[in-house]
DNA sequence: TTTTATTATGTTATTTTATAACGTTGCAAA
DNA sequence: TTTGCAACGTTATAAAATAACATAATAAAA
C-alpha cells in the first residue's frame, strides 16, 4: 500500500478514495476476487457498487500495475510487488484458490520468446498462468 | 482433422456431428471464435444454436487437445498440431486477432517452473498468452 | 435380444462477467 | 472565471457461461 501511494504521488496519479479502497480490499483478501465479489465488499462500507465502479477502479489499478487480472480466472489480486512490477506470472492453486505471484526475474517465457522472434512477432505483454496445487494442498486432492 | 479424427478412433472418443462441425468451424477462421460466435456459424448450418450446445461441444474439444481456449479473449482455436500437444502458448496479434500456436517444445515457461519448484507448488497445467504484433501488422500501430 | 447404464443431445432459464452511454461533479490550468 | 479534463454516479444492456431437466442414442451386460 504504501508502495503504491508512493508511485502516485511520484507519477502523479490519483489514488482516490475508491481506488484506494478496491486496492484495500484485495490486500485483505489473500485470493482472486471478481469484480462483483469487489462490490460486495464496497457495498458493505458504503460505497456507490454499480459494475461501472468496480471496473474502473480495477482498470486503474491494473494499467498501473498495483493489482493484476488473472485471465484463467477472470478475478483479480493485488500485486505483490508494487514497487517494480514487470512480467508477473501466477501460481493458482485450484484447491484453496490461493494465488502466488512470482518475482519477475526476466522473462517467465523464453521458450515464448524464442517462438516470437523467430516468427518476428513483438511480444508486448505476457499472460502466464500456471494452475495446480499449493504446497498446502498437494495430496488433499 | 484427420489426426483428430484418428486419435478419436485410437482413444474411442465420439467426434459426433455437432462436435465435428464445431472443430471445422474453427479451423476454417484463422483467428480465435467465441463461443457465441460458433453459434452463429452452427445456425447458418441448422445445426441447433442454444449456448450449451456450442459449450459442451468445446469442452469435448479442449478437453481432449483438439481445440483451446485462449483466456485472455475468453475465445477459443483448433490446436495447431493435434497429433502431439502439450503445454502450447499462444502468440496473439492484437491488430489482425490471428493466433499462432507454439510447437510447444518442452515447458514454455521454465522461470515458472522453478518458482513453482522452490515453494514446492506443484503444476497441472499453464496458461502461456504473449499479446503484441504479428509480422504483418508490426508497424501498422 | 431385451435390459441396463452411460453418454450425448435439446431446450429453458438464469447466472456471471463486462461495457456502453450519458449526465454530473470537482479540480486545475489558462 | 471559465474552460478543459479526469473522475464519478447511474441506468441500461451486452457478452460469456452454466444450472437444471427432459429426451434420445449408444454401448455393454444379462
Amino acid at each position: 500500500m504504501a508502495a503504491t501511494e508512493a508511485t502516485c504521488a511520484a507519477q502523479g496519479l490519483q489514488l482516490t478514495a475508491t481506488r484506494r479502497r478496491v486496492l484495500e480490499i484485495l490486500l485483505e483478501e489473500h485470493r482472486p476476487l471478481g469484480a462483483y465479489g469487489i462490490l460486495e465488499r464496497l457495498r458493505e462500507f458504503g460505497h456507490p457498487s454499480q459494475p461501472p465502479v468496480a471496473y474502473r477502479a480495477l482498470e486503474f489499478l491494473t494499467t498501473h500495475g498495483f493489482a493484476h487480472k488473472i485471465a484463467s480466472l477472470n478475478a483479480f489480486v493485488a500485486c505483490a510487488n508494487p514497487a517494480g512490477c514487470e512480467r508477473p506470472a501466477f501460481l493458482i492453486c485450484t484447491n484453496c484458490e490461493k494465488v502466488a505471484e512470482t518475482a519477475a526475474v526476466a522473462s517467465a517465457a523464453p521458450g515464448v520468446a524464442d517462438a516470437a522472434r523467430s516468427i518476428g512477432f513483438a511480444i508486448k505483454k505476457e499472460v502466464v498462468e500456471a494452475q495446480g496445487q499449493c504446497s498446502s494442498c498437494v495430496g488433499n486432492t
